[in-house]
DNA sequence: CTGAAAGCGCTAACAC
DNA sequence: GTGTTAGCGCTTTCAG
């Protein structure tokens, strides 16, 4: 069982391979009935396209590098889900790395990709990412790069997130909508800027509602279910009073309503709660939880459709830096809706 | 900008390109002198390997491709999560197709994966797979194929499965040790044999307990959150009796949970609950649900050092055809848990 | 419309 | 220890 090359089939149909070759591409300076001919003897011999010696040649690898922290993040997953059935549909294939949140894998990933001569690279950075090296060489090697969700501002690249800020304001803006007036906040300590803008949303609704900013309402930490439980036995612990939380993430949210639910606080009458990232989970426990969409799917699907635009845009000597942001959907749910 | 190569290495030292490939790739017969100025000169003039080069000439990738139904389902980012991590330390990258449940997509994938010349295809098959020609042709082509999960028996390939009979057993017997004795269970109506086994399972353990088995207990259908309700509700209507539920995965388990809570019933105490999966609502959920754990993550693993050994064997001339069952885990919350 | 020829950047067998 | 040489299987000018 030899592999077959476009030379066996020249031989085969007494042409030259270079005809082969162009008949297989569908070259417009072939006949119809050459091609008929050699697509059958392709079929019959069953020939199947090298794609490496093809790309050897060309320079172009119809590959593209997919870095992500962790595929076990729905959000990470369900994007690469949508990054991969566009880019599928359109010709690519996905070469993927998890970086595990080490900055250390994701250069490793890099790398690879860039010995592998990919035709373009697509990241969503670590949280450990402080050092932009990698991503300088992938710029420096002229290969197309571009970020989506967690990007890095400063190498000003074409990008896709969702409106961090806008989602923070809205989620706010609904709790105070439905009366609550002592919103708190639980947001992250470390330097993301998503988690930021967030909370900048949050302080921006307060305000643009009069409601006044009390900085004992927001409270940073590693966020997590346990930490969401933690920051409400605390609150108990030194009377804080409020009337409403907004966590930066769901699982955080689910911490928050346990707790409450175990201090047998009534959720949305007393405490109206609001998470962030649409979590499966949510719509499944109870009360619902109110939360934030992502439009994970969604935003995978714009990444590869702008890796897509840029290309052309290259072959048409277009230049432009497009940085996409999608508007994040308020989803209500009993977990924060008092008035019907 | 132009790119350099070993060639240009070779140039700046004064060698033979053979001599600085060579260097690169820690060939024995190259003096340590020799290999420390071509790597510091590679350093200095930014050299990286092209893969697609060295890949078309030696016959090797270090690519293998995955193909799995849908990123979007936990189940599966898990287990790719689990492979990509053991493949990339140990020099493989991956390269990734979504089936998107059809066989159409399923054979582009593999026949892509087949012209980028992958040193090995992992897959789960899509619930249409029936033709299994893609698959006969990965065969014939001496490509090294590993299934999991949903593997094609016919076939006789390697593959990383659980234990699905135990898995319905266990099930099964943690409902009966509960003291349930009529225990209607959900299973597809789909020709796969992972649900099949599940009911197996199931039956199996209800004889090894002396239960009779009755028919109308088992119930079959295009399994989801919807289906779990529509069963229970019908249930009512036919005055079906029943004091348990094992559902063949979670979300059909979770709609079978809602609806018994909205006809006021009590659980554990009237009505038991068990699904499969361990999808992370479950211990988020009130009550929250009994589960069965597929230990995703290390299936992953699994599958890619089954691969790696493979490899190995193939070396030293080994050849045998390994399965790997692994066990499946009994997971024990609220919805099933009657006696503490 | 088809053929001839060069070469992408590397590995590996064979010399010396 | 290092050099020579021959491709891997394609794409892509340049001819005709």
């Amino acid at each position: 069982m030899k592999k077959v090359t476009i030379l066996d089939i020249a031989k085969e149909l007494n042409v030259t391979f270079s005809t082969v070759a162009r008949a297989l591409n569908d070259h417009p300076a072939i006949s119809a009935a050459t091609k008929k001919a050699v697509r059958e003897t392709a079929e019959r011999m069953n020939y199947r396209q090298n794609k490496i010696a093809s790309s050897l040649r060309s320079g172009r690898t119809n590959v593209i590098g997919v870095v992500v922290p962790s595929l076990r993040v729905t959000f990470f997953s369900s994007v690469v889900a949508g990054i991969e059935q566009v880019m599928n549909a359109n010709g690519y294939n996905i070469l993927l790395y998890q970086s595990n949140e080490t900055l250390d894998q994701e250069k490793k990933g890099i790398e690879t990709f860039l010995q592998s001569r990919v035709d373009g690279i697509i990241a969503s950075i670590s949280t450990e990412t402080t050092d932009y090296g990698a991503f300088h060489e992938i710029i420096k090697r002229k290969t197309p790069l571009i970020f989506f969700d967690r990007t890095i501002e400063q190498l000003d690249m074409p990008s896709v997130t969702i409106d961090d800020y806008k989602g923070g304001f809205i989620a706010t803006e609904h709790l105070i909508r439905q009366g609550y007036r002592r919103i708190l906040h639980i947001s992250a300590d470390r330097e993301i800027s998503i988690f930021k803008e967030r909370l900048r949303g949050y302080i921006d609704a307060l305000e643009y509602y009069n409601i006044p900013v009390d900085e004992e309402l927001i409270i940073k930490g590693n966020f997590s279910l346990e930490f969401g439980k933690s920051v409400i036995r605390e609150a108990r612990l030194s009377g804080l009073k409020f009337d409403a939380v907004f966590a930066l993430e769901d699982y955080t949210a689910m911490g928050v309503l346990q707790q409450l639910l175990e201090f047998k606080v009534k959720i949305p009458d007393e405490i109206g709660v609001i998470g962030f990232a649409n979590e499966a989970f949510g719509s499944l426990v109870t009360p619902q939880l109110s939360t934030i969409d992502q439009q994970t799917l969604a935003m995978g699907k714009e990444v590869a459709k702008l890796f897509l635009k840029l290309k052309k845009d290259e072959m048409t000597g277009e230049k432009k830096l497009e940085k996409i942001v999608l508007d994040p959907l308020l989803i209500i749910r009993a977990s924060s809706e008092r008035h019907k």
